[in-house]
RNA sequence: GGAGCGGUAGUUCAGCAGGUUAGAAUACCGGCCUGUCACGCCGGGGGUCGCGGGUUCGAGUCCCGUCCGCUCCGCCA
């Protein structure tokens, strides 16, 4: 018969023959008795070999580190008292009758079983580290998520098409990975960012659903949740309407997760416009399983005598908040001092605070440097607002409202992870209304929030033209437990709308053709109205499977310094193949090179 | 580009205040044990203390530089 998967044997095996194949997990003797633990891709059992089988004991003898076996034999009961409740398959034994050694093995690099391997020892023996039943079940589940939503695309009629890996650099953005072109000197592909014009051409082309399962290359620095070539999940479709993408990728993700996680998402997912999240959470991705709330307190301020806080309370692009976290009060000197220290890294000038000891003794009742600063009502109206309670802490962000949004934002998120307050259990929602462009200030000019195709919230091209700030986007980000998962929006297609939003972003006519000419050509041939969306698929599998990181959900991924440990990428290249592609460098590579 | 933490045995780490021969656990190798499963007991081998320079009679330890890894800021339309 057949090889049975380990970690499917059980009771209900006895006395099946079986042929197994795996690994040696560990190989323990006792007496006379070998126990080989064989380890597959689904499990672990553990082979007995009876010492009255001289051969196959002999065979067994040798046996060492993570040797690849065949082993025949048959299922037995474990004898009385030598089970072990804590394997899957403790009840049972396979009894060997045969081994074949399909192939010797070096010692493993690191134990299997030992979970602080240095991260780059684990990326340079990947192969060994896949071994390790978390990363098995890691892989599966994303292969699972993936076939769960090609299912559910295609059940709707989408259609996957490629989209070239080898296309246009694109200036605006991220920086592109270029290659080199042998058959054009001097010029270069780029590998794409993401496939957006492409799916919105397709738009045109009367593929009016569309999917992929696409790579994408960004060649920024990484984080724990970025890597330089990552998969995004990307659905496009013509005649649609914002209500038409997100109801369908809402229905994509609860089905996902009633199906692969059995885990129920609320239905509809709420929404939120960009402005109060802001507003609320500091940030256009909250984590909304923290229970804490920034409050607006700007108004209380403005003629308080402290400049601190009156100054940005005066400022139209400033803003004062309060940050109320319930028991907080407890927090030590050092332990606030770290917090600002923490809130500096968004550039923060300090963080003030107030330790609310008895909420009705008034001002006698608080602790608080900044205080004497505050008059009576103030103070009252201040802890009104704030619902603050005995014991609590109030925290002070006053800034630019950018820096207040960003330095708070994070304090919540910290605080709430710091001090336990994240509730259990998934929260999405959908952050809309999203202004279409964004000021910036070290350009001095425009840039789009979303890119440069998302539908303006705008009548006519004029009215872009001469209000870029106050226009807001056709735009859609779908926000779970504080990771922005996936964003898309109703795009263009009017070649006038197109060209005024390209304007805006100070590209001019000329440029446009030059860089987007394509598409807008194509916008005048019969371009439907069409929108879609893209999801971070590592990102998603990283949330589904409670991975701290990206490269968790990876095969082979990328260090910090966007390497690969296992393959030792990217290496110099020999001058033929330089030559063959015009290349020159401008400095001699390094003797390691 | 910037900040922080780390780099010592195959692995995970300890290493005082600068002072003989750099330790532990685990892994590995040998022996013992007739039911082990984090087995147990006895024994053994194993080190470029990331790299380079400096201070010092003497550096794993202090200083400077550099490389690598991780986290974060900038960056990621």
């Amino acid at each position: 018969m057949r090889s049975h998967y380990c970690g499917r044997l059980d009771a209900s095996h006895l006395d099946v023959p079986v042929e197994l194949a795996g690994w040696v997990h560990r190989r323990r003797d006792h007496g006379g008795v070998i126990f080989i633990d064989l380890r597959d891709h689904s499990g672990r059992v553990q082979v007995v070999i009876d010492p009255d089988d001289p051969e196959v004991f002999r065979l067994a003898e040798q046996v060492r580190g993570e040797y690849v076996l065949r082993i025949t034999g048959h299922v037995r009961r474990r004898p009385e008292g030598t089970e072990n409740p804590d394997l899957p398959t403790g009840e049972i034994e396979v009894l060997c009758a045969g081994i074949e050694v399909l192939n010797r093995a070096k010692t493993p690099p690191f134990q299997l079983d030992e979970w602080d391997v240095g991260e780059e020892h684990r990326l340079r023996y990947r192969y060994v580290d896949l071994r390790r039943p978390e990363m098995q079940t890691r892989l599966r589940l994303r292969a699972a998520i993936v076939g769960r939503i090609r299912r559910f695309l295609e059940e709707r009629a989408f259609i996957d098409v490629e989209t070239p890996m080898l296309t246009r650099a694109t200036p605006e953005g991220a920086r592109d990975y270029l290659v080199p072109s042998r058959t054009h000197p001097g010029e270069f592909f780029a590998l794409p960012q993401s496939p957006q014009l492409f799916k919105q051409l397709l738009m045109m082309s009367g593929i009016d659903r569309y999917y992929q399962v696409v790579r994408c290359f960004r060649d920024e620095d990484l984080r724990a949740d970025r890597q330089p070539e990552f998969t995004q999940l990307d659905l496009e479709l013509a005649f649609v309407e914002e209500e038409d993408v997100m109801d369908l990728s809402e229905e994509m993700i609860r089905d996902l997760f009633t199906h692969v996680l059995e885990e129920p998402l609320p239905e509809p997912f709420p929404r939120m416009t960009y402005k109060e999240a802001l507003y609320r959470f500091g940030s256009d991705k909250p984590d909304l399983r923290i229970p804490l709330e920034l409050v607006e307190v700007a108004g209380l301020m403005t003629d308080v005598d402290f400049k601190v806080f009156s100054g940005p309370a005066n400022d139209p692009d400033g803003r004062v908040a309060a940050l109320c976290l319930p028991g907080g009060g407890e927090l030590t000197r050092k332990e606030i001092d770290g917090y600002t220290e923490f809130v500096g890294r968004y550039g923060a000038k300090g963080l003030a605070y107030i330790k609310v000891n008895d909420v009705n003794a008034g001002r006698e009742g608080l602790q608080s440097p900044i205080l004497k600063f505050l008059p009576d009502d103030v103070v009252e109206t201040l802890l009104e607002h704030t619902a603050a309670s005995d014991g609590d802490l109030i925290l002070f962000g006053a800034d630019k409202a950018r820096v207040v949004n960003e330095a708070m934002g994070a304090l919540r998120v910290k605080l709430g992870h710091d001090r336990g307050l994240v509730e259990r259990g998934w929260r999405p929602l959908w952050v809309v209304d999203f202004p279409l462009f964004e000021y910036d200030d070290t350009t001095r000019g425009w840039h789009a929030l979303h890119h440069p195709f998302t539908a303006p919230a705008v009548d006519s091209p004029d009215e872009l033209r001469t209000h870029p700030k106050q226009a807001l986007s056709r735009a859609y980000d779908m926000v779970l437990n504080g990771t922005e998962l996936g964003g898309g929006s109703i795009r263009i297609h009017d070649r006038a709308m197109q060209e005024a939003a390209l304007e805006v972003l100070g590209i001019d006519a000329e440029s446009a053709r030059a860089k987007f000419g394509f598409l807008l050509d194509a916008l005048e041939y019969g371009a439907p109205p069409h929108g879609g969306i893209a999801f971070g698929l590592d990102r998603l599998v990283m949330l589904m499977t409670g991975s701290g990181s990206i490269r968790d959900v990876m095969a082979f991924p990328k260090t910090q310094t966007a390497s690969c440990p296992l393959t030792d990428a990217p290496s110099a290249v020999g001058e033929e193949q330089l030559k063959e592609l015009h290349i020159r460098l401008r400095k001699p590579p390094g003797k390691d090179a």
